[in-house]
DNA sequence: CCTACTACTTGGTATTGTCAAGTACTATAT
DNA sequence: ATATAGTACTTGACAATACCAAGTAGTAGG
């Protein structure tokens, strides 16, 4: 899959995922390549860099099955860049996809 | 409009202009620009890598109304390229647009 | 001859994703 | 007890692509 189509998509994603609920970094990999192939290396950065940002916040837990956990919180302002997010996204992607389809025919 | 979802969808909208018919580089940047913003230092590092990677020829043709225009002309191969990145694309902004959309519920 | 529009080029920068390797914990089987 | 697999996170070097700014140059109109 095109590498370049996947970038500010990934931290969408992840905004969309841990706004539904908290998560830990592992499960957010695992959760994100099911929509897209996603690398661990990838996913990582991002949880720091959007809590660097305050759009996280963060805490442990431990757990039975591993090492500890480092789950994910969202913030006010976090569910603010996400919405914003979003909206850029369907602008973008129905532009995009409507040219797209016209010129196909 | 964020930089990153362009990464990679630029290089596919001006396949498909230059698929259409041939294109030179200033009219691409305004075809392109009536799409998604886009900067024309952008459009033409595109062209002169496709031209590189052989999905474009191109040839020089004389104006009234201004310099000489540089015409794009997309090879059998560059459709190759064209078809397989427009599945990519619809591929990839299904499964992310449909993931969104659910989510949002 | 000055300005605007057309047309293309180049160089430096920022962002983000990839890959590979490393650390470390728990549980299960040998 | 130890080797393996699965869980969990980190880091550093690298590649790709978009942006901005500036520069070159031609044509047309006031």
């Amino acid at each position: 899959m095109n590498t370049q189509f996947k970038k500010g998509v990934l931290e969408l994603l992840v905004l969309v995922i841990v706004s539904e609920k908290d998560r830990y970094g592992y499960e957010l990999v695992e959760k994100v390549s099911e929509i897209v192939d996603v690398n661990e290396g990838t996913i990582y950065p991002i949880l720091k860099r959007l809590t660097n940002e305050n759009y996280f916040e963060t805490y442990l837990e431990e757990s039975k099955e591993g090492p500890v956990r480092k789950y994910y919180h969202i913030t006010v302002s976090g569910k603010k860049h996400c919405k914003s997010l979003l909206k850029e996204w369907f602008l973008f992607e129905n532009s995009v996809s409507n040219f797209l389809k016209e010129n196909k025919k």
